[in-house]
DNA sequence: CTATCTTTCAAACGTTCGTTTGAATCTCGG
DNA sequence: CCGAGATTCAAACGAACGTTTGAAAGATAG
């Protein structure tokens, strides 16, 4: 059977699953309707149903797809970090880079599927419908505790409470960064072109990111902790 | 006719007004449907096309209700700081602090109508319909020209490309910080009354984002300018 | 080839959507 | 009190939604 390799074993799933990720990141998940996935995907209108039982549960398989081995990376990332310096606490900037390297690396997604996750991702956290939001923590979750524990030993003197606004608000660049297509342009005068240049886009994040969290903090803060 | 003041005209529209930025905040665009919004604001299912015309324009009302006379606000704190000190150049902390402010003196507001707005201000920066975010993009436009050449005038040793991307991170993390509700928890360990003690989240956030922004510049930025 | 299991298909289901309609009700100056 | 304009109302419209169904087609092993 040397044709298999050709049809794999689950196209359909497959077709469905690169369709999703591209509709519901121009669409939203309510706007991209199910006849409009499985026409553009070419399949029947059923085959969703079918394969992945409802819509909820073909959003979750979406994000699983990339999700997780995008957070296995992260927290490997990390492991490496803390191999190289056994003892010694990491710069707050290696963390950030540790975090955004896979992300980053899936925006280079030649056939373009791993971009479309990765602004449908930076929609999502703001996502207003409660059970998405679940999910995406839910998915979160393993690689967020190890990440918060890496940066609390890397700024031992900062209160706890500000770090987790400061990680709070390091998540919000992100994505937003992620999320925002060329048509958006709350600024003008930024060049499509190199938008996605992740080289340049890693750099220009880890230094406005580390110097965010390295911030200086002022009494007004300090007397809050 | 003194009973005018307790029924003032266009009471209908205002509740209307009320109870769409409560269910958009919290369904999204598509998810808050106009029985949901006219049965929880206690009007006609046909009120909303007869004051507004249709669900699109209501959606507009909803943002020009808010967001025009906080970009006015905005855009007066600008023309405050720069008359207290004419010709010197500004720190790019009173720059954030004239943005965020009026932003956060709605987070305030007291009957909860402002929270619910900004939260859903937040949302739609990355919403997915095309119509809606060039809504937000043109009534943003004035106010961001004049904050985009403040910041210009106060840094002007930098790669103009390199600072539209920091207010671009910028945006991202305001967006996002003001989005997030209660139910949104990444990161665990946030008490959520202090969420919205506005004046500790504008120390905060200014101290992050001015670190950000006058973050050094590496030599890889350096010569991608 | 046959039998069995998987997958695809066209058609229909019931529900909900935004919007429209035309009559009923209210408001208020003359 | 009257009549014109503004507002509210119950009812219905056609369209689109996610899902289900039962038969047809395809693949696989004996």
């Amino acid at each position: 059977m040397p044709l298999r390799a050709i049809k794999p074993q689950h196209e359909t799933r497959t077709r469905i699953l690169d369709v999703a990720e591209e509709l519901f990141m121009q669409h939203g998940f309510e706007g991209a309707s199910m006849r409009m996935l499985t026409a553009k995907a070419g399949v029947n209108l059923a085959a969703v149903n079918y394969h992945f039982g409802s819509k909820h549960a073909l959003i979750e398989a979406v994000f699983r797809r990339r999700l997780d081995p995008m957070n296995v990376a992260r927290i490997a990332a990390l492991d490496r970090l803390e191999a190289e310096a056994p003892g010694l606490g990491l710069a707050a900037e290696s963390i950030i880079r540790a975090f955004i390297g896979p992300g980053l690396r899936m925006i280079e997604d030649a056939r373009g599927g791993g971009r479309n996750f990765i602004r449908l991702l930076g929609r999502t956290y703001t996502e207003p419908a409660k059970a998405i939001r679940a999910l995406i923590g839910h998915l979160y979750a393993p690689a967020m505790e190890r990440y918060k524990a890496a940066f609390e030993r890397a700024l031992p003197r900062m209160p706890r409470e500000e770090l987790v606004w400061r990680i709070h608000f390091m998540f919000g660049t992100l994505a937003y960064t992620l999320a925002a297509t060329d048509t958006v342009q709350l600024i003008a005068g930024c060049k499509p072109e190199d938008r996605y240049d992740a080289r340049l886009l890693e750099e220009r994040l880890a230094a406005f990111l580390s110097a965010g969290l390295n911030a200086p903090l002022k009494n007004t803060i300090k007397q809050a902790a």
